[in-house]
DNA sequence: TAGCGGATGTTATAATATAACGTTTGATTT
DNA sequence: AAATCAAACGTTATATTATAACATCCGCTA
């Protein structure tokens, strides 16, 4: 299988990170946790992580079904959206509600609900654990005698490296 | 115009509240907001706004266009969603970005931004301003340096008069 | 080798949302 | 009063997101 990790970036500001480290640790990371898990990380699969890890941006599904169609032919949505449910089942991935999109959990196994920053000008997401959120939260949910079964916590703005290039206006 | 508030609520466990009085401090508060800000809730939008406030529960927007219909003769989508919009806008409802839905917003004109209690059970949707979290999620910003846009904050479980007449497993 | 379950292929369609452009209406200006 | 303008609304079309339903494949095991 041919290794997409390299493809192109095209960030709006310059990726400070070594982004081949965060594709192999997150490939890494999931391939261990599906065979501990014992399900199965097939293919396809494998192919549309690795295509959202492409960047730290949130990507739709139709996005994926197009970039993942040369290389796997005669790919429908539903292709898409099983592999999807696959991953977001294993904690591999959020989905990011407020933009009906995708993004890589860079701490699946650990904790997976967090604290999502997106930035409107460049689109990366950042997982944040926020514990002490996550502390005032549980205080709110006994409060108020409601159960907990998922969290959507996400925060739209301007992240802190598109504020120093651009401002703070967008 | 006719009054939609008495419409049926048919909840899964009984309205313990006076819910003629939500519907009622809603309506004057969306009304009197309206003229201070010299916006015009129309109608339509009105109408909607009533709609919404039919209940606690979280409404689609085709749900509305439907349940307009009877009421506004031709009604189609761009109908529902501009009202909607506009609704939004003005904080008179919230979106509901994990269930593509809507839902009345409480205390248009305080806060706007809430922690949101989504029941699976029951489908009601309790605003809750929590303040310790919100205090919490600013320092958390402020960490990251990121600077807040808009935040949606949803979860989801069951809530307390569900868990108590049917059990938490559900 | 027959049967089973999980994954995938395939076709169709449902559900959600917006674009684009025309019309109405009411306020303001001329 | 006529001209103009902007906001709201009407209308048609289409884009975008997501799922249903059923067929097939494939590895396992009884």
């Amino acid at each position: 299988m041919t290794t997409l990790a390299e493809a192109s970036l095209n960030h709006p500001h310059p990726s400070e990170h070594d982004h081949k480290k965060c594709v192999s640790e997150a490939l890494d990371t999931a391939e261990h946790l599906c065979v501990v898990r014992g399900v199965q990380l097939t293919p396809i699969r494998h192919q549309v992580l690795e295509l959202i890890w492409d960047s730290h941006k949130a990507v739709k599904a139709y996005e994926l079904l197009d970039r993942i169609k040369p290389l796997k032919d005669g790919a429908k949505p539903a292709t898409i959206y099983r592999a999807l449910d696959f991953l977001i089942e294993q904690g591999l991935i959020h989905r990011v509600e407020s933009l009906n999109a995708f993004v890589g959990c860079s701490s699946s196994g650990h904790q997976h609900e967090q604290l999502l920053l997106i930035c409107k000008h460049c689109n990366e997401v950042e997982e944040r654990p926020a514990s002490e959120v996550m502390q005032a939260l549980s205080q709110e949910f006994d409060q108020a005698g409601f159960i907990v079964h998922s969290k959507a916590i996400e925060i739209h703005g301007i992240c802190v490296k598109c504020a120093a290039l651009y401002g703070d206006q967008d």
